[in-house]
DNA sequence: TAACAAACTGTTATATTATAACAATTATAA
DNA sequence: TTATAATTGTTATAATATAACAGTTTGTTA
């Protein structure tokens, strides 16, 4: 059983904000947000996302610099992410596919280089963009 | 049959950087390296690198905000690029794979979005650092 | 070939993202 | 208890990227 993890005061913060927001955050979007709260520097935030993201419960998606909450029950340490992001309206969403994850997590190089961890970001129109 | 691009001064120059180096380069490595050309201010760098983005010669990692060229022929607009990063040398390869390509290509959401392009970072230790 | 548009250039300034370094405090474990 | 790891707070600065403006070159087409 994974046991539930215990959260410094800074990480805890941080991480609330990011489970309520509708959709990735910036870390100083972050900051602005929890300045009332007592942290007033960038490096309070960026501390708490690393620590976060090291137990898998954010993650970075790499091409936004923005980060958000997972939804995925099991990546507790997260080495198969995978990302739907919108083009149009920037909506993000996780994509958690067995299939998906297995099939990459046994892909194998020709280089004979051993995989530990993907991150996959899929581009697109979401079902509202699509439409209009 | 794909026209060679003909590039402008800038482009071909940072192009030329980026092809000759061994592994990613940042855009201020770029700069540095090419102000004996006379290119002086990132804007001319960062616009040169979208270009070349975008007609597909370079691509971007953007887990390590550094920039390789495309080594996969047949990525002239690039929407489905992969690459091994080994989390020890930083050495970076593109993996072209067709069997991967078709599979992330295909692949459905359930969220019902279409998805017109991908960017997967594979992690771990290549052949290399694996031994020692 | 004139004349318009598109792409590119150069430049200054500034915004955004992220880390370094130091000192103090709190939590954990031997 | 003591020491060690993790966290905090803080100031400063590094690294990455874009905005905005003005001029030039290239390509298109009338």
């Amino acid at each position: 059983m994974a046991q539930t993890q215990i959260l410094s005061r800074n990480q805890q913060i941080v991480l609330d904000i990011i489970e309520k927001a509708k959709g990735p955050l910036k870390a100083y979007s972050i900051l602005f947000n929890v300045q009332k709260k007592g942290i007033n520097a960038p490096q309070q935030i960026y501390r708490a996302l690393d620590k976060l993201i090291k137990i898998g419960k954010i993650h970075k998606i790499e091409s936004k610099n923005a980060f958000v909450a997972c939804t995925s029950s099991n990546c507790e340490i997260s080495k198969a992410t995978a990302f739907s992001i919108c083009e149009k309206c920037e909506v993000v969403d996780e994509v958690s596919d067995a299939k998906l994850s297995k099939f990459l997590l046994k892909f194998n190089d020709k280089k004979g280089m051993k995989f530990k961890r993907f991150n996959l970001e899929f581009f697109g129109l979401c079902k509202r963009c699509k439409i209009k």
